[in-house]
RNA sequence: GGGCUUGUAGCUCAGGUGGUUAGAGCGCUACACUGAUAAUGUAGAGGUCCGUGGUUCGAGUCCACGCAGGCCCA
């Protein structure tokens, strides 16, 4: 055995006499228990020896989702990285290779923004002269490389600290040359799969700036202003079909038209569908063409009819009068009538004319489709759809294969039908040139006396062709350039796209093979997302993050790089081939130095400036994008092992995943990128064209402050990690933020919790070890771990514990296998407090001291039994609670274990013996400590302290196994509640009172409505009734039948005694004190004052004692103390007790009850 | 606006497939215990199980609609 110096070197010789074996702790300082086994961890490598001794083991692979080291980290991480630790040393503890590579997410804009802020500069200031106060994107990039591991140390601390145990020497970087090449390669499978295309999307766009705005640009304060614009609610003719005849009815050629306002006239010539809500209701209306008094059938939301339909002109029958004659009418109110009502879901799919019809789709356009997006707040209900204007409308329009309105450019590339200026292309017939937007003519133009808007153009045609139903001003806020303070359009930007829609139904299927903790994470939020994936847009307008590896030019010539050796061939065959410039050909050549010397960059601006040659031979220039960051992440099973570059054989064992868990606002972020990268590319090589990343996940909820608020530095509530872990140490945070409330919900984080846990749950583990070492000491016990003694031949109480300790063990297995490490803590909290400390330690304390030893200075058996079941039981609980509180846990394990048990960490998860597992013993216990509890009750209830004793509880018992359960713990049940009998009646003494409950589930089935009936019938039975359904088995009653299973029957109450009742349990509790039982609690009485006496005169557990006691005039207690003058002198280990006439003041004043006791106490 | 999620005692949380008296710990109050003692036991107070409807003989539990908090997306 070992001190708790954790040098693994000197173990002093044993020595009989002084040695102390098992550890003693005056106070036991916990975040100092963490500091000293980290220590010892290092010191020994313990890290790499749990990894190591697995070797040729099965792997259990785990994916760490890696962090940006630019900021500080939070006590969120400390939770989330408990998770991801608690599982990798379970799995270890069972047998496999958890191999845990960190890594460093290094990219992306939060750290652009990060530097930008630090040296006062915004995107406008690079690659722009330093003269006019711009920086180069060398210099840009490179203060965003230092920026990104700023907190490194920080990080690196607080993974120690909090014992996450993570290979930190060799940690991926997404920004090294290895990273980014393997990412290229990913990027070229996939654009060789056809998979890598450039499309647009819809992005804020200033025509007169030239340039797209990002949505931070959009954000700043005052670009929203309020404009007066033109609004239309145009008119879309429906075609008959089968369809539209089931929902508007039959017409008779009276079309309707489906009613879609717009703030953007401009836009409806680049209409291809409209949108409406799944579950909105809608109504056919018939009426009047407002501008040609044509008669008219239109559709329109029923929540919006008042916004357009004057209640005053609504006529109840559509065949009134006034339907007839308004036509010829100068009426001012629109007569109109609601003809049909239906929901949004049944309008999707019917096809309309195309409104204004200059440019035709080469696919069907033009029908109804769902959208999430639609309101019923303003407008009709009908969202006007332009694929190319909106990006609800593309998306929607993408979902559900609808075209965009596009022309062909003179390069015959598809361009929208509104150029880069904001003008109408050519094929608009009358509008072709025109600026969509009236600001952005000079303003000479705008004041001109026979201008008009082209909004106001539109309508004026819209209006005669009869397709226009209303037309307005209308005020709202627009977005505005804050460069040119002109209005911005939504307009389609290029950009590169990953078609993840043509794998769906792979990634879909893919996912119902992986397990989701919770399981809603991935059936609803991931698996809706997949039901309704579009591409993914793969690019960013940005400076510091991974170059897209595709060099174009204007004809769409392309190539794209997969690895450094293709560019470098790549850059040489353009060197070669003479088409270069000068300068072209120098920045090429001063590149493939660089890759000879092994020093170069795959950032930009390095990229940017080399240049290829296509096969047609075109000089070719990289497409300036980089790409989103999370493909760099999602990109890391792969590219943390430089895959497939090197590595082949460590990514065969390493991939997929067994288990990856990140928060829950990463489902769309890295849990998405990994599935979708796997999902399209799979292993790479002929093993898999398509795999899941990860096969368990738990996804984690938010750590809010104490009254579930989020923690934000701005609001001053975020809690310092580093501080709670210097406080309350690693375990006590971990054990409290794991055993709180489970992964995936919410945690609100309360700091006096950490203190609770530490005292109630460590602080019994603590006290329930010092107990054991303090008198395996005092008893030399010498234990190495393998039981001396059989269990059968054990005491109840220690098979008992033992029963308890592998149910526990079976427990605490099947939740880690379930991702569920809450119910495994709770587990075995509950034990150490309940079971363990509360039950096994009390009633066992006296088999630990005065241990009697035989003649030749052995333990008894049954000391020895108990030394072993309680080393046996704290050593399991250690193992146990190692993947949660790794630093006690190998604290208490070293303790307990000799000097070649190294570490906790390097054993196995203990093997339930199911053998061991009583369930009637344990059964049998239960009702002893219920019994216990009522008689506490019971005696609580009448005063009658414990230390009195009493003859005996009286317990009634209706069946034989209950009987002989109760009375094997009688021993136990008699010296814990201090009663002299523990005896039984039943039913054959005829005293017993019994009480009927009808059983509502059996009886439930059986009479159903007339349950009331039957409950009153038989909660009115008498005991007369009762003893004849017992007799019988079965019942007939007014009703029906019962049997004895309907009902429960229980004793409540024995005439005569005082009882107490719990669970159908109940006990009878004799409170006559005789005078001899008089006598025995005050010789109790007297003991206790004894040992307090002890206690205060700080006298050594193992000293021996001389009592003198001033002689009282009290006749009971003289002869009390006489008569039980052995027991008392054995219990306070007294070497002599004597009466004496005067103490001459020498004495303590004691008292007991109503006495008061003059008595001397010494070491003898 | 949509998807997902949470709502039970002052606080943190349990409450398979519906069964009539909803539990635990902490905290509070009182008493007891005192050879684990910065521990322990017993008892007490404390609940419109977020609301409203519905299904059912019976709803904390199932359904619908709301309300409030959270996350993600728009």
């Amino acid at each position: 055995m070992r001190s708790a110096q954790f040098s693994v070197s000197l173990r002093s010789i044993p020595n009989p006499s002084t040695i102390v074996s098992y550890k003693e702790y005056k106070n036991l300082n916990y975040a100092q228990v963490g500091d000293d086994i980290l220590a010892f961890w290092k010191a020994n490598r313990v890290f790499e020896q749990s990894v190591d001794t697995r070797e040729g083991q099965p792997t259990f692979t785990f994916y760490e989702g890696p962090p940006s080291a630019n900021g500080k980290p939070g006590i969120h991480h400390v939770m989330a990285r408990a998770i991801k630790d608690i599982f990798c040393r379970y799995k270890t503890l069972q047998g496999f290779q958890v191999k845990r590579k960190g890594g460093w997410d290094t990219h992306g804009l939060p750290i652009e923004l990060q530097v930008e802020k630090e040296l006062g500069i915004t995107k406008d200031h690079i690659g722009k002269p330093e003269s006019e106060g711009g920086i180069s994107i060398e210099d840009y990039n490179q203060k965003c490389r230092e920026a990104v591991m700023k907190f490194t140390d920080l990080w690196n601390d607080l993974t120690e600290k909090m014992g996450y145990w993570v290979d930190l020497d060799n940690p991926y970087v997404t920004y090294q040359s290895e990273y980014i090449e393997s990412v290229w390669q990913l990027l070229k499978r996939l654009y060789d799969k056809g998979l890598l295309y450039k499309g647009y999307t819809i992005q804020p766009y200033s025509p007169k700036a030239g340039t797209g705005l990002s949505s931070h640009e959009l954000n700043m304060p005052g670009t929203y202003k309020d404009v007066k614009d033109t609004t239309i609610v145009a008119m879309f003719k429906t075609k008959p079909s089968n369809q539209t005849v089931q929902v508007f009815g039959d017409l008779q050629g009276s079309q309707p038209y489906i009613l879609a306002w717009t703030t953007t006239p401009w836009t409806l010539p680049g209409n291809s569908a409209l949108t409406v809500g799944k579950d909105i209701d809608y109504v056919l209306v018939k009426t009047f063409n407002p501008y040609t008094y044509e008669p008219v059938n239109v559709v329109l939301a029923k929540a919006l009819v008042g916004r357009w339909f004057n209640e005053k002109a609504e006529r109840s029958d559509p065949h009134d009068g006034d339907f007839d004659g308004f036509a010829v009418s100068d009426k001012k109110l629109v007569p109109w009538t609601v003809l049909k009502e239906f929901k949004g879901s049944e309008l999707a799919g019917i096809e309309y004319e195309q409104l204004m019809p200059y440019v035709t789709p080469e696919t069907p356009a033009f029908r109804v489709i769902l959208g999430d997006f639609v309101t019923t707040e303003d407008g009709t209900g009908v969202v006007h759809t332009s694929p190319t204007f909106g990006a609800d409308d593309f998306r929607v329009a993408q979902q559900n294969g609808i075209p965009s309105i596009m022309v062909k450019d003179e390069n015959g590339k598809e361009v929208p039908i509104v150029d880069k200026h904001g003008q109408f292309v050519q094929e608009i017939g009358e509008f072709a040139g025109r600026y969509v937007k009236e600001q952005y003519y000079s303003d000479e133009e705008q004041e001109a006396p026979e201008f008009k808007p082209t909004d106001v153009l539109i309508a004026i045609k819209l209006k005669t062709e009869g397709k226009a139903f209303h037309v307005e001003k209308y005020e709202h806020p627009y977005p505005h350039c804050w460069r040119t303070d002109k209005p911005i359009l939504y307009y389609p930007l290029d950009s590169w796209f990953i078609k993840t829609t043509a794998v769906k139904d792979k990634l879909v299927a893919l996912n119902k093979t992986i397990n989701w903790n919770p399981e809603s994470t991935g059936t609803g939020r991931f698996g809706n997302w997949l039901e309704n994936l579009v591409d993914w847009n793969l690019s960013r307008s940005r400076f510091w993050g991974t170059p897209l590896p595709i060099w174009r030019n204007e004809t769409g010539d392309e190539i794209c790089i997969g690895s450094v050796a293709e560019l470098k061939a790549g850059v040489e065959k353009a060197v070669a081939s003479g088409l270069l410039s000068d300068e072209q050909k120098s920045k090429n050549e001063a590149y493939l130095q660089k890759i000879e010397s092994g020093d170069y960059d795959l950032h930009r601006p390095f990229v940017d400036e080399l240049y290829l040659v296509s096969e047609s031979g075109k000089v070719l220039q990289r497409e300036s994008d980089l790409i989103d960051v999370w493909f760099d992440s999602g990109a890391m099973p792969y590219a943390q092992w430089h895959y497939p570059f090197e590595n082949k054989d460590v990514f065969d064992k390493a991939y997929p995943a067994d288990f990856i868990s990140e928060g829950v606002d990463q489902t769309r972020g890295w849990f998405f990128t990994l599935h979708a990268i796997s999902g399209m590319l799979g292993t790479l090589d002929e093993k898999a064209d398509s795999s899941v990343a990860f096969k368990n996940v738990v996804s984690t909820g938010l750590v809010l402050d104490k009254n579930g608020n989020k923690m934000s530095k701005r609001l001053g509530n975020a809690v310092d990690p580093f501080t709670t872990l210097a406080t309350y140490g690693a375990d006590a945070t971990r054990w409290y933020m794991i055993t709180n409330a489970e992964p995936w919900d919410n945690l609100k984080f309360n700091i006096d919790g950490i203190a609770e846990v530490q005292r109630r749950f460590f602080g019994t583990l603590y006290n329930t070890y010092s107990f054991f070492a303090l008198y395996a000491n005092l008893d030399q016990f010498d234990f190495d771990g393998a039981r001396t003694i059989p269990v059968d031949q054990r005491p109840e109480l220690d098979r008992w514990i033992l029963s308890k300790l592998q149910s526990l063990v079976l427990e605490v297995e099947q939740q880690f296998e379930n991702y569920n490490p809450t119910k495994a803590g709770r587990a075995v909290q509950d034990f150490v407090n309940d079971q363990l400390s509360n039950w096994y330690v009390r009633l066992s304390r006296r088999r630990f001291w005065n241990a009697p030893k035989t003649s030749s200075g052995e333990l008894s058996l049954d000391t020895r039994a108990a030394y072993e079941t309680l080393h046996e039981c704290l050593t399991t609980v250690s193992k146990l609670m190692s993947p949660i509180a790794p630093f006690f846990a190998d604290w208490l394990y070293r303790n307990l274990t000799k000097e070649t048990d190294l570490s906790v960490h390097l054993t196995n998860f203990p093997k339930a013996e199911q053998a061991l597992i009583d369930g009637d013993l344990e059964t049998s216990m239960q009702l002893g400590q219920d019994i216990c509890s009522l008689v506490h009750s019971l005696r609580k209830g009448h005063k009658i302290k414990v230390r009195q004793p009493l003859t005996k509880v009286l317990i009634p018992v209706l069946n034989e196994t209950t009987r002989r359960q109760i009375e094997h713990v009688s021993p136990i049940i008699q010296s814990e509640v201090n009663v002299k009998a523990v005896e039984f009646i039943d039913d054959a003494s005829g005293i017993l009172k019994k009480k009927i409950k009808p059983n509502f589930k059996t009886l439930g089935p059986k009479f159903g409505p007339m349950m009331k009936d039957v409950a009153t019938t038989i909660n009115t039975m008498t005991e007369d009734d009762i003893r004849k359904l017992e007799a019988a088995g079965s019942m007939q009653l007014a009703i029906g039948e019962i049997t004895i299973a309907d009902v429960e029957i229980r004793t409540e109450d024995v005439p005569g005694w005082i009882v107490a009742t719990q669970n159908g349990l109940t006990v009878a509790l004799d409170v006559t004190v005789t005078p001899e039982l008089r006598q025995e609690g005050i010789a109790r009485d007297f003991i206790n004052r004894i040992q307090n006496l002890r206690k205060d005169q700080n006298f050594e557990v193992t000293d021996k004692i001389r009592i003198e006691l001033e002689n009282s005039p009290t006749e009971v207690l003289t002869s009390a103390i006489e008569t039980h003058k052995d027991y008392i002198c054995q219990e306070v280990q007294a070497l002599s007790l004597e009466l004496v006439n005067d103490l001459n003041g020498n004495a303590t004043e004691i008292e007991m009850d109503e006495f008061l006791l003059r008595v001397k106490v010494e070491v003898a």
